[in-house]
DNA sequence: AGGCCCCGCTACACC
DNA sequence: AGCGGGGCCT
């Protein structure tokens, strides 16, 4: 196929006859050498190797434009992956906003995050792999309540807390693409388990669900195992875009390698240094050995920063060059050098905070806005003391990520009731509906009505009429036909509602099942709170239909569960920010902090057994402190509690990395 | 079946 | 220190 202008400069042609001079891009002018270098490649595999702060996210996007306005290609031909929906939000945005004006269509172009844009062709190719239409997506709560129920099933759950344990197992075999049987040994521990795992994936299938690992396994088999989807798919995506390559797995590679094909059109861009995924599967020999997968393609370094000082990008090229397995990158800027680095050397966990709300005060009489101070730590458990100090300081602040909205009891109990009855046969959500409330139906009425689903292959509707008709005592009889019953209603009310009804959905739910009775009897403290959160979660469904208006229930309850954390982080208001390191990839910020430089928190010592990955908790590092654009602090302290105890700390590793001579140390007067 | 209390684990990051 | 699961009691 042609691609209009082949040469590729911007001057090349116009579109539909509009003149040049509407363009609002100024290619030249606004890019330098290498990244007009890659912005202009057009045919081929391409691997932008992006520094921290090299304009990637510009890259990308002034690509995408020129491939769309320069190169005729139209935008439903694009594909572009992001790491994040915001990410996806964003980009869709600005390449609207870019070619808009001039009459550019962007409809139809794709962009969106890994399970985004896989769930979408399981949605829509589903039933060749004899999915159900309206599968519901498990987030890791459902996932492991479903594994607890596998386990109950094989007399394992007396262990202690496996759960977790087969959890993560289960979830790094998917994120390599393998099932049960891919499970190695025929020791004991595989032995069991390739048991587990059977029996979740038939937990799973029972109640017509994926979870997220599924997401992407099911989409590559789809690709793998069906060639006209394949072909379907190639022709739709003519051009893939990929963000955080770095940070694939081995599913998301086989994934692009066959829908890019042998010579495809696939351009992607990541950093070896900010590679910080590996527990969760991610495999930094993608971003490596792209060059061999893809032979041949043209590699386009950004080593240009255009976010940091000059001293925060030595300090931080000083500890990411400790690392082996990187591909080695320069990075330089014409910044000025700016401040020293500051290091706050606390005696608890009180005073490091205390030290950051000294310097954020200090730094607001220079001007500086809360908004644009974050403070990055290495597990969500530190945030509490950054949150009571900051309270007491009244500097206003948000925490991104520590407990999804979505996440949160009474929300997820209302989500059940929804998801049950876009899925009856989910064992999960209807058990969760029945806990949420005291309908009087406890587990050994819910293990008969298990048997009776298993049995008649329906639902637990059905299985609820004919547990009734099976003559049952008064008292259980009269619980079960008080739920069917309700349950009943509930359909009703959907079908009359019609598909986009759901947030009216949610009200009836809220207010007819007597959950608001449960929340004013259990929780007297904070029922409040609570009955908010639901005010807000039927408003955030008012908001998803008014912006989506063909948007279903189903489509709804999926486009929760793949919410990123980071998701709701909100820029442009008045707060400064509180997050994960892991959170903070990809953003910037005038003042970053970055708290508990301690050994064993930061290098994490994992409590699993596993050995910790010394060199990914320095890439981790890296990312956080390439976040600065002018001031970055560092501290940490003496000691710290944990479970209720004083643990003395010793300064973290990652501190005698840094050059003598960036950094200046503050201490806590006494 | 549901409420209460105690114990033991937890707090590694996340789609 | 705080939460949740499990066991015991009603």
């Amino acid at each position: 196929m042609k691609t209009g202008g082949r040469r590729g400069a911007p001057e090349a042609k116009g579109v539909a006859g509009h003149p040049l001079q509407t363009r609002m891009i100024d290619y030249e002018k606004e890019l330098n050498d290498r990244q007009l270098e890659a912005v202009r490649h057009v045919e081929g595999p391409l691997l932008i190797l992006a520094g921290a702060g090299s304009g990637k996210t510009r890259v990308l996007i002034y690509r995408l434009a020129h491939l769309l306005q320069d190169h005729g290609v139209p935008a439903r031909n694009v594909l572009a992956v992001t790491f994040t929906n915001k990410a996806a939000d964003e980009m869709r945005h600005r390449v609207d906003t870019i070619l808009g004006r001039e009459g550019i269509p962007t409809e139809g172009l794709t962009v969106g995050t890994f399970h985004a844009v896989c769930l979408r062709l399981l949605r829509r190719y589903g039933d060749r792999l004899g999915l159900t239409p309206n599968f519901l997506v498990y987030d890791e709560d459902d996932q492991e309540r479903a594994l607890r129920h596998a386990l109950e099933r094989l007399d394992l759950s007396t262990e202690t807390n496996p759960t977790r344990f087969f959890q993560s197992r289960i979830q790094r075999l998917k994120d390599r693409g393998l099932g049960p049987d891919g499970v190695r040994g025929d020791d004991f521990f595989a032995e069991r388990l390739r048991n587990v795992f059977r029996v979740y994936e038939e937990q799973l299938k029972a109640s017509g669900a994926l979870d997220f690992g599924d997401l992407l396994v099911k989409a590559l088999h789809l690709l793998r195992d069906h060639e006209d989807v394949l072909q379907a798919c190639r022709d739709r995506w003519r051009f893939v875009e990929v963000d955080e390559y770095q940070d694939t797995n081995r599913v998301q590679f086989e994934f692009l390698r066959l829908l890019a094909g042998e010579n495809g059109n696939l351009c992607v861009v990541g950093d070896d240094d900010q590679s910080i995924y590996r527990w969760r599967g991610a495999e930094l020999k993608n971003i490596l050995e792209f060059e061999k997968h893809f032979a041949p393609c043209r590699v386009v370094k950004l080593e240009q920063n255009y976010r940091s000082t000059q001293r925060i990008l030595d300090a931080a090229s000083a500890v990411v060059r400790r690392n082996a397995g990187r591909k080695g990158k320069e990075l330089w800027t014409e910044n000025r050098a700016g401040d020293s680095l500051t290091l706050l050397v606390a005696e608890n966990e009180a005073e490091e905070a205390d030290l950051v709300c000294t310097e954020i005060r200090r730094l607001a009489r220079k001007g500086v806005r809360a908004s644009e101070v974050a403070i990055f730590y290495r597990t969500n458990a530190q945030s509490r003391v950054f949150e009571e100090t900051l309270t007491q300081w009244e500097i206003d602040y948000q925490v991104v990520g520590s407990l999804r909205f979505y996440e949160r009891k009474e929300v997820k109990d209302i989500l059940g009731f929804l998801r049950w009855c876009v899925n009856p046969g989910d064992r999960v959500s209807f058990v969760r509906l029945v806990e949420a409330v005291p309908w009087g139906i406890g587990n050994a009425t819910v293990a008969r009505l298990d048997g009776i689903r298993d049995e008649r292959q329906g639902d637990y509707y059905q299985a609820l009429e004919a547990f009734e008709g099976n003559g049952q005592a008064g008292r259980l009889r009269s619980a079960a036909a008080r739920l069917r019953e309700f349950l009943g209603r509930m359909r009703e009310e959907r079908e009359r509602l019609g598909p986009t009804g759901f947030p009216d959905l949610a009200t009836f739910v809220i207010k007819e099942s007597g959950y608001l009775d449960v929340l004013a009897a259990h929780h007297k403290e904070d029922a409040e709170t609570r009955r908010e959160n639901l005010r807000q979660l039927v408003t955030g469904m008012t908001d998803h239909v008014a912006r989506r208006p063909e948007s279903t229930l189903e489509d709804y309850l999926s486009h929760v569960t793949l919410m990123t954390r980071a998701d709701d982080f909100a820029d442009g208001i008045e707060k400064a920010t509180l997050m994960t390191l892991h959170c903070a990839k990809g953003l910037e910020f005038r003042v970053v902090f970055v708290a508990g430089l301690e050994e064993e928190l930061f290098p994490l010592i994992r409590r699993d057994g596993d050995p910790p990955d010394i060199e990914e908790e320095r890439r981790l590092f890296y990312v956080g402190m390439t976040r600065a654009k002018e001031r970055l602090y560092l501290s940490f302290a003496r000691t710290r509690q944990l479970f209720g105890r004083t643990r003395y700390k010793n300064p973290s590793r990652f501190l005698a990395e840094l050059p003598q001579g960036l950094v200046e140390v503050r201490r806590t007067d006494r």
